[in-house]
DNA sequence: ATTCCTGCAAAAACTTTGCACCATG
DNA sequence: CATGGTGCAAAGTTTTTGCAGGAAT
């Protein structure tokens, strides 16, 4: 379910990079909030009460890094921030997750399921074109909204 | 296949705005370049060709603007800038897009098909929620690069 | 004539970078 | 103890806003 810290200071230790508090305790946000598509400064205040000394600086070297390791992904909503969750490599399943976002009260909702093969193979097929991984929003009202 | 100007008059007054040899430009500059994906920056530089005294800060209202009546739509290609493409609802087909983006190379291929219906209708009913509109990406290698 | 629009420059918002000090392996 | 990391502040980017003059209806 989670990256332990050895497994962590291996996958870090593999790139040249050192374990630190810092480094250990953002990765423990994003895992702690795994629904929560938050911001750096989002990421900065919640690491700030286990680690109060951090600088935002530190937050987005760290987001970097962890993405360079596929430990989390980027999403982008459009509305002038970059987010970051926890990347569909760092659970069980290595399934691909979706995003269905309600356009009147901007809740996302995520989807468990990977409804892509079928596409995917015959994008492949028609252009030539290997595909490797997808983003997929899907837009809105959610289940309150409509 | 193209908004008339006449057209695009009455779509601004009908939200209570004027029709100005800026909007008209940067309208065409977008229809002219249908597959670029172009940045803010880079509409200035073509728009200032035809109306050379105009202000970047001109092309993001406008930007806004035609993003208000549909006419163009957002594309992120999570690199650090906001691009933009005449949007569906402006040529004769009302049919989504999609893109394919090399990740080696950093070609965006068009997709122009529509083959998300049975997924949208299978989220519909399991999440409850109104499917309107969707963003699809796909990541992978073009097959040049491959 | 009134209302809205534009260009410029300044400000805002988000992210990156430089550097001296500190921590990890 | 060598290498790389951190915090702070400054700089860099991209986008937005305020305002006085200008254009459209």
């Amino acid at each position: 379910m989670s990256v332990s810290s050895g497994e962590f200071k291996r996958m870090l230790q593999e790139k040249g990079f050192k374990l630190t508090t810092q480094r250990r305790t953002v990765l423990d946000v994003l895992q702690n909030n795994k629904g929560k598509h938050m911001t750096a400064e989002e990421i900065h205040e919640i690491v700030r009460q286990k680690c109060p000394e951090i600088g935002l600086a530190t937050v987005y070297r760290t987001i970097q890094l962890l993405q360079e390791l596929k430990l989390i992904d980027k999403l982008n909503l459009d509305d002038g921030y970059i987010r970051y969750e926890i990347g569909k490599f760092n659970d069980d399943n290595h399934h691909h997750h979706h995003h269905l976002i309600c356009e009147n009260c901007g809740k996302v909702i995520e989807v468990e399921d990977d409804l892509m093969g079928t596409i995917e193979e015959r994008l492949e097929s028609e252009y030539n074109f290997k595909i490797t991984d997808h983003k997929v929003k899907f837009y809105g009202l959610c289940k309150d909204c409509k």
